[in-house]
DNA sequence: ACCGGAGCCTGTTAGC
DNA sequence: TGCTAACAGGCTCCGG
């Protein structure tokens, strides 16, 4: 699942074959596909686009075309970019196809057809509502402790929140949550300042880690050239469920919060009274 | 302000 | 061994 270390891995893998390309053409077989504007109109607005830059907000990876427009692409659980020979076979899950003038196409695999496409003028108008990047200078221990005050949620479905902080997902919410060594149920506005610190330090620091790793090959997640990311190997408790803590050797507990699966060490991460 | 649940999808996995 | 049903997951929308 593409969170913010998968996503930017997928960033800087597609900015050398695409920067200074131009897009032809789209073809689409999932019109769903397609969340702004209709696919008829994106395919005029878009041909002859020349692509300046590609960037990523959160787990958006935003496309910086010429003439002002800018295409945003969301790939959710199991969208994959990548950059192809036109003539290579298109696969059974590939639902959207942006034509270049080189020769080559970027595809838009999407098993589960949970992924969204949009062009839009004003980038705003789908990445308005995003919290803070983590991994900005302007993101610290202050910024997080305002963000913090006064709520009164569970700290797994908060980092999981896109409003709150940009870019976290399932995976790095857990590892986060393991190395500050707060448990996933705390009342987020109970944290000391000290605890606050530790969150700070531990969403960095595992974001970076995933970065590093190239992400996390979990549940199908590839580069665009197709090879593995390697944090999966260095979780600590993401889907560890039942196998020991590398700190304790507590065996790792799986709950469900905020909907979601959520896997800490029931000794590193205590639960609160009151929580 | 916050929570829970439904819905979107389909490959994978658990269970018979 | 073969089949079906449940599950997972990011995000949005809805009702409480």
């Amino acid at each position: 699942m593409p969170e913010l270390p998968e996503v930017e891995t997928t960033v800087r893998a597609l900015r050398r074959p695409l920067v200074g390309r131009t897009i032809m053409g789209v073809r689409n077989t999932w019109p769903r596909h397609i969340a702004l504007p209709s696919p008829e109109e994106l395919q005029e607005r878009i041909a002859g686009r020349r692509i300046l830059g590609i960037d990523r907000r959160g787990k958006f990876l935003v496309f910086t075309l010429s003439e002002g427009e800018t295409l945003i692409i969301h790939l959710r659980m199991t969208g994959h970019l990548s950059v192809v020979r036109a003539d290579t076979p298109v696969d059974a899950h590939t639902h959207t196809i942006f034509r270049l003038e080189d020769g080559r196409e970027l595809r838009f695999r999407n098993p589960r057809k949970f992924g969204r496409v949009y062009l839009v003028r004003d980038p705003q108008e789908v990445l308005g509502r995003l919290g803070p990047e983590p991994l900005e200078e302007s993101f610290t221990v202050e910024a997080l402790r305002r963000r913090l005050a006064g709520k009164k949620r569970q700290l797994k479905p908060l980092l999981l929140d896109q409003s709150f902080i940009a870019g976290v997902g399932n995976i790095y919410a857990d590892e986060a949550l393991y190395y500050a060594r707060l448990h996933p149920l705390r009342r987020a506005d109970t944290l000391s300042d000290e605890e606050v610190v530790a969150l700070h330090t531990a969403i960095r620091m595992v974001l970076q880690m995933g970065l590093e790793h190239e992400g996390a090959s979990i549940d199908r997640y590839v580069k665009p050239d197709g090879t593995r990311g390697s944090m999966q190997d260095v979780v600590s408790v993401f889907q560890r469920t039942g196998a020991t803590c590398y700190r304790c050797g507590t065996p790792i507990e799986r709950i469900i919060a905020g909907g979601r699966s959520t896997h800490f060490c029931p000794v590193c991460q205590p639960q609160e009274k009151g929580t």
